[in-house]
DNA sequence: TCCTCATCATGAGGTAACCTCAGTATATGA
DNA sequence: TCATATACTGAGGTTACCTCATGATGAGGA
């Protein structure tokens, strides 16, 4: 009946990205890895060697907070912790064989899990979408 | 089927989400409440009187969470349970006066945070990313 | 050299916002 | 009237964050 046409802008943001978090999540759980650390392992992936305060700026929380994400991953054999040759009070993170794989085959069902839920759009719709948000994103 | 760029919509979804809950929250933090309170106060306001279970579907979470919400928000003196005249299972969440007039308070602090945050956006990008976010949301 | 101050990761401890599952009270339909 | 469904809530999780304090380490003087 009364559909939430009067929502704001916000709020449809933080009501899409919980809608999206379940979808990408759901489809995580078969690998039993959670939605955040797939994206850990992901950047961790794309870069191959990651400080840790790097991973915590490009996903944008808490150094603090990358730990933990870099915790399970390890616990996990995904990624491996080594010293950082060029300041010791530094570590990098790298992933591990079995990381590389699982990223990969991970970024596969990711894919499928967001085109599910994006498929509602046109593609012109989908562009915009994305360029939008990478302007909220990008922002000081 | 294919999307010529970006798989990571759904990451720019929740990153943007997230800065937008931050935005949020610092706002609300000044009257104490948390962002889902906020959110929740604003459905009831504007219903007047809902039952719970209606609550927990206009939020999108389960019955036992608006529970917690509304929990919250009655220790606040926000919003009263009363019974639902048509079925004593239910039960009816209503504003109290103070609920009332801080939800207006509210809205008009929430506006001015969430303004902020999309500002970098033109009119025409932020009425196209509600057009496709309520696309999105309003998905079976 | 030694001293100070910033920075890196992490232990300890906390929070919001969800969840499921089971139970009690009430409604409803055959 | 009885079986089954529905409305809320207690109990007990989980995830994904946070701050603050601390032990190393680095970098720049004096």
């Amino acid at each position: 009946m009364t559909h939430a046409h009067d929502d704001s802008t916000s709020d449809l943001l933080m009501t899409a990205a919980r809608s999206m978090r379940r979808a990408f999540g759901e489809a995580m759980a078969a690998w039993d890895i959670t939605p955040s650390q797939a994206r850990a392992l992901r950047i961790v992936g794309e870069l191959g060697s990651v400080r840790l305060s790097v991973l915590a700026e490009r996903l944008r929380i808490a150094p603090r907070s990358a730990t933990e994400v870099v915790d399970a991953l390890e616990a996990r054999s995904l990624v491996a912790r080594e010293p950082d040759p060029a300041d010791r009070r530094a570590t990098s993170v790298v992933p591990t064989t079995e990381g590389t794989r699982l990223g990969a085959e991970l970024e596969k069902a990711r894919r499928t899990a967001t085109e599910q839920r994006l498929a509602v759009l046109a593609n012109g719709d989908r562009a915009e979408l994305d360029r939008i948000l990478r302007l909220l994103v990008d922002q000081p």
